[in-house]
RNA sequence: AGGCCCGUAGCUCAGCUGGUUAGAGCGCUACGUUGACAUCGUAGAGGUCAGCGGUUCAAGUCCGCUCGGGCCUACCA
């Protein structure tokens, strides 16, 4: 396991003024990738975490959506690395039968053969062709990413091991009675030419028509109306049902209606699911087209008759007149025969919901078909209670209802589908029809006693092997090292829109399978949208591609955008210049190590660092350090990346480069050393890197490699070097409150330069004075220390003041008559600036300023005079009122005098 | 039909267990090439926190309703 030496051309070199993520990150990701230090170990004495991969299909490139999921997983990974931890991040992908088959099958239709031409062996040869081919792509954009892979341990679905333990899984299955086949209503695609599950239909909502049927009463010269969205489909009628406490039907109970055109009989049925609001209260029963009419016809025994084939045409069983027509055209011709015999009773417009077929778009088609099922409702029951028990978390967790709803509802999965690509199902028939399920095709021989068996010539459902994933890429269902080392995995980290069709699916096998719910934790991310907040689509072409966007910005810039942004429950709008302005940012981060190392001389990284003996600004800054080291861990664990990111961000620019590497200036240039000064900048910078290293693994390397002294925090790489924490040892309040003030009346000078309209250059003369009038303390940043007043603490910074400030001199003590005055933090602060007066526009701020702190003083006067305010509220909150409404009169009573004073 | 989420500055979003001065980035304005950084700096403009009602000493924050937007689930023909 060793690391060949940084890009620089020589060590602890000057670095390039130009920052380009482009020149370090490929290498980068290389060099890790030859030393070995991604590999997993199993066994092993560290604790294991462990993130399986969500496996993108092979269908095609990663999108957007992809990025997001795996800037987060590797985040997480590289975090509890340098936690010491054994992290496993297993790469893989997946077959995704439908999708690629259908690309596949474009690709056919292009060089114009099909599959059917080709043959079932051709076509998946070519398939597996298509599967090397993007598999390649996908794994060059995770490098591009910088993904902390194991690629090792990568898997596909199709993979042999991973092919033995869906066998496995089915077999179990089958034997425990939980999967069987059957002849049911199942929702048909036509264009895809199989059966779909429930999940892979697409409820739209569409403008129809609700036509109005009169069926005569058999035998009587009475008809009935029946109202239906399908007419095609009463040709395979075979009852007609209303509620039993409808008394407008009630009377036709025993008696049958005629359907018309093919004259069938159809016995009156009285059932309550029948709504007797919706049309005439009374409706046509196609029990092989139709879900509700299935449902119910089961319920009373009747026969179904099927009149519309596996390609959406009519059947001969539809009559003579309607065979082989397309369902649609065959709607027409009954809407037409039935207005000319006069049945016709009404045609309304109807807006209503019309299952679709997710995959391949067209209307899907309820239809009876012999399908294997797998019966979940018993899992389902056991992951709804892994939720309830705590056993499974969901982050965020308003997605514990969801999870509820849809498991307390789940219905039977329709596990086959009528595709080649996939796993076949292992079932073999003889020629009796008898069907021997087995692991092989000689189980299946043994269990036969003969092997003249045929195989099932459907496959399973993709979400079949991927409800596996969890256990089945580390070796169930083998014992091995890899199961008993990282199983349960530690996280999943996936898009909600897949919480159904994979996730809950994982935890019903998984706890079936292995007793084990597959994860302690499951973080739903929302769904990538463009800067305008639209869903992102090829048709729409407002997609974005990682690697485009890598390219541009960088990997470290989008990983750190996607991070910042993934807020719990929502969704996320991606914005190019939100990328750049993280670009910015890692540009921030290289100047300001740039400025280090051209600056700290002789010092080196430190692994500790005394605060005794060193001066405010170092004590200032390591103070700071440790705030935000401890408040990052907390948030990585809770999910929030982007609370974690935006701490990090504001810490780096907003501490660090705005205000201590600006201290650092005088001490670093030999104009008022200090005392460790840059041991102390080198020792936060080597920090700083190690906490944005997980989001920004690239540049944190690349700047790190080149800190002197940076070995003795780890010999190789920052990848392996332990996660900054805080320390309570560098913790001042004391000096954070002092310098808060400093802060505060350092940007009151600057904005008084800037109101008065004075180049930066021209002359200017400050005075303090700290000591504020009794009621001014208890401000917003209170001296928390008698022992260090702001009075001593400013004079003791003052060079630092002058320098920050740029002034000429500074005069602790009350300003003289004609200065520009105001009041921060309890201090004045005023100064003097050549002769001009104020100007008009300035006197008119001015007073628009004293106007509003008028009426910020009114409100706190009736605050604090109400009675109940005062009796109530928590004294803490009583005390700061009062300490405010008097720093507000007395700023009030400073921008007067100095108003005045012209 | 049921459930969930959202409506805060021009745009995209933060805002933890309610505390009075609501933040960030981008954009905008003015000034600025002071040797880390113009992928920058300094200062600034900009919000009746969708609306109405309630709880409370106190509401962007809690509750209810309304309006607007999005998503998911669903066998009303």
């Amino acid at each position: 396991m060793k690391l060949s030496a940084p890009s620089a051309p020589t060590p602890p070199a000057e670095l390039d003024k130009r920052f380009d993520p482009r020149s370090y990150e490929p290498a980068w990701q290389r060099r890790w990738a030859e030393s070995g230090i991604f590999r997993a170990e199993a066994p092993s004495r560290r604790p294991p975490f462990c993130i399986v991969i969500p496996p993108p299909n092979v269908t095609g490139k990663l999108h957007v959506g992809h990025a997001l999921q795996t800037a987060l997983q590797d985040l997480l990974t590289r975090w509890r690395r340098m936690q010491g931890r054994n992290p496993l991040f297993l790469p893989g992908t997946d077959h995704a039968g439908i999708s690629t088959q259908l690309m596949v099958e474009r690709q056919l239709a292009s060089e114009g053969t099909s599959r059917r031409e080709v043959g079932r062996e051709r076509f998946l040869e070519r398939t597996w062709e298509w599967k090397t081919q993007y598999h390649g792509s996908i794994r060059r954009q995770l490098d591009l990413l910088g993904a902390s892979c194991d690629w090792s341990r990568e898997r596909f679905t199709l993979d042999a091991g991973l092919s033995a333990a869906v066998r496995e899984g089915f077999v179990r299955l089958y034997r425990e009675g939980l999967i069987s086949r059957g002849e049911y209503l199942v929702n048909w695609s036509p264009a895809l030419d199989t059966a779909v599950s429930d999940l892979e239909v697409e409820m739209k909502s569409v403008a129809g028509k609700l036509y109005h049927i009169a069926y005569p009463v058999e035998g009587e010269t009475e008809r009935v109306v029946v109202a239906t969205t399908r007419p095609e489909t009463m040709l395979g009628d075979t009852a007609v049902a209303f509620h039993p406490d409808d008394e407008r039907y009630r009377h036709l109970l025993g008696k049958a209606a005629v359907l018309p055109i093919l004259g069938r009989r159809l016995p009156f049925i009285a059932d309550p699911a029948v709504d007797r609001e919706f049309g005439t209260g009374m409706v046509k029963i196609t029990p092989f087209h139709d879900p509700f009419d299935f449902e119910l016809a089961r319920r009373h025994g009747l026969p179904g008759v099927s009149v519309i084939d596996h390609a959406g045409r009519m059947t001969a069983e539809a009559g003579p007149e309607y065979a082989g027509l397309d369902r649609f055209a065959a709607r027409e011709k009954v809407v037409e025969r039935l207005r000319a015999e006069g049945l016709l009773a009404a045609v309304e417009d109807h807006v209503h919901n019309v299952g679709h077929s997710q995959r391949s778009g067209e209307p899907i088609e309820p239809l009876v078909s012999t399908q294997w099922f797998c019966d979940v409702s018993g899992m389902a029951e056991r992951a709804l209670a892994a939720y309830r028990e705590g056993r499974l978390r969901l982050v965020p967790d308003t997605w514990g209802k969801t999870w509820e709803n849809w498991l307390s509802t789940i219905r039977p999965w329709c596990i086959s589908r009528q595709l080649w690509w996939g796993h076949q199902i292992p079932a073999w028939y003889d020629a009796e029809g008898r069907c021997w399920v087995a692991k092989s095709a000689a189980e299946a021989a043994a269990l036969a006693g003969t092997d003249r068996l045929t195989q099932d010539p459907d496959v399973l459902d993709t979400w079949f092997s991927a409800a596996l994933w969890p256990f089945s890429t580390l070796g169930w269902p083998e014992d091995t090292a890899d199961m008993r080392t990282f199983y349960p995995t530690s996280a999943l980290i996936t898009g909600h829109d897949i919480v159904f069709f994979w996730v809950a699916r994982m935890v019903m096998f998984g706890l079936h399978f292995t007793g084990e719910v597959p994860f302690a934790v499951v973080h739903l991310t929302g769904l990538v949208r463009d800067a305008a907040g639209v869903k992102m689509s090829k048709m729409r072409g407002n997609t974005l591609d990682p690697a485009d966007l890598i390219d541009e910005y960088g990997a470290d810039a989008l990983r750190f955008t996607l991070s910042s942004l993934d807020s719990p429950g929502r969704d996320v709008p991606l914005n190019p210049d939100q990328i750049a302005g993280y670009r910015a940012f890692g540009n921030k981060i290289w100047n300001a190590a740039r400025f280090a190392l051209a600056r700290v001389g002789e010092a080196e990284v430190q692994a500790d660092v005394d605060p005794r003996g060193l001066a405010v600004p170092e004590r200032w800054i390591l103070s700071r350090l440790s705030r935000v080291a401890a408040e990052i861990e907390p948030r990585l664990e809770a999910f929030r990346f982007d609370e974690a990111c935006n701490r990090l961000y504001h810490f780096f620019w907003g501490d660090l480069c705005d205000w201590y590497i600006e201290l650092a200036k005088v001490a670093l240039s030999g104009e008022a050393p200090r005392p460790r000064a840059g041991e102390v900048l080198l020792t936060v910078l080597d920090r700083s890197l190690r906490l944005l290293h997980p989001v920004m693994p690239f540049l944190t390397e690349e700047l790190w490699q080149r800190l002197p002294g940076h070995q003795a925090i780890h010999p190789q790489t920052i990848c392996l070097a332990p996660y900054p924490g805080r320390e309570e040892s560098w913790e001042s309040a004391e000096v954070e409150a002092g310098m808060e003030i400093l802060m505060q009346v350092v940007t009151r000078v600057r904005g008084l330069r800037a109101e008065l309209g004075l180049p930066p250059k021209a002359r200017l003369d400050l005075f303090l004075d700290p000591e504020a009038p009794a009621g001014a303390e208890g401000t917003a940043a209170p001296m928390s220390q008698p022992t260090l007043p702001a009075g001593s603490f400013l004079a003791e910074q003052e060079p630092l003041i002058r320098f920050l400030c740029r002034v000429e001199s500074t005069t602790f003590g009350p300003a003289p008559p004609g200065a520009r005055r105001d009041l921060v933090a309890g201090v004045e602060v005023a100064v003097v600036a050549g002769s001009d007066g104020l100007g008009e526009k300035e006197r008119e701020r001015l007073a628009r300023e004293i106007d509003r702190l008028a009426g910020e003083i009114a409100r706190a006067e009736e605050r604090l005079a109400d009675a109940q305010f005062l009796a109530k509220a928590p004294a803490a909150v009583v005390a700061g009122g009062r300490a405010r409404l008097a720093e507000l009169r007395e700023r009030r009573e400073r921008l007067r005098a100095g108003l005045g004073s012209t």
